[in-house]
DNA sequence: ACTGCAAATACAAAGATTTGCAATTAACCA
DNA sequence: TGGTTAATTGCAAATCTTTGTATTTGCAGT
């Protein structure tokens, strides 16, 4: 397991800089339950830090997505949101009516990557995807 | 099949204005090989019709797509395309190296929505899906 | 502690999509 | 044909994300 600041080691060891900005950033995203935007990491910072631009929230991610520390998932129409690559990968069940996220293990899509590279010789990049419906609690709410 | 102007007959009898601008619209989606976005037909309607709005493009797309007369589907991000319902449902292989898109049958991921049903209880909707990766033929110019 | 410099930042502006509102107009009816 | 009216449009502004650029700053070497 990896302990609060791992990532914060890793960025330092590959020579980047630990600037207040990162910090507060990496602390919003691991702090996180789970899936959190960039609206929303933006909004804790400023809290403590108000002179921070939403420019550099979004480049400070795409700094740990590139380095592959940070995970981005696309919940349509590019809705981003993101999470501690440590804590695994995973897809993502996003229902429609509820908004609800369900966590949908990496396994599940296994068959599919082996078909695809089969039958059409593509390699399927499956590590984080959005597949939208609607829930076990919406069906049951009406019918 | 479907005749051209089969969508614009299916709004005039849903009691849908049939503007100029809404029929130049459908035209360039009708007369799109495949995957048209927003842009590129107001770019087609706005050669003819200057006067049109962008606004109006994504206004109607927008009514096209709830009557479902048209199909949208996100290539990572919210880059939106948009074909014809009756053109058929599939999937897309999207190669992130050049950019090819590759149509892929619906029937293909028909497992994967029973697996998810019967595990998760929840009804994916798999219409129109965006899967990434890399396609055959960038995998054959560099290792 | 101080200095220099490349890296990182803030700011501003651009691109893509959405939304509120006033003006326009397609379609119905006399 | 012309009038009426609710649907539709154009326009402007807002939102979210990205990008260019001048300024600031972390940090390695004094």
């Amino acid at each position: 397991m990896k302990q609060p600041g791992d990532i914060v080691r890793k960025l330092s060891e590959q020579g980047y800089r630990l600037t207040p900005q990162r910090l507060m950033i990496l602390s919003a995203i691991e702090n996180s339950d789970n899936h959190i935007s960039a609206e929303e990491i933006y909004a804790q910072v400023v809290a403590k830090y108000p002179h921070i631009n939403i420019s550099t929230v979004y480049r400070t991610l795409e700094l740990l997505k590139g380095l592959g520390l940070v995970t981005e998932t696309d919940l349509g129409g590019g809705r981003f949101r993101y999470h501690p690559a440590d804590k695994g990968h995973h897809h993502h069940l996003v229902c429609r009516e509820c908004g609800a996220i369900i966590d949908l293990d990496e396994s599940m899509l296994s068959s599919l990557k082996d078909t695809l590279l089969r039958e059409y010789r593509f390699i399927a990049d499956l590590r984080h995807l959005a597949i939208f419906g609607r829930c076990v609690k919406c069906r049951a709410k009406k019918a």
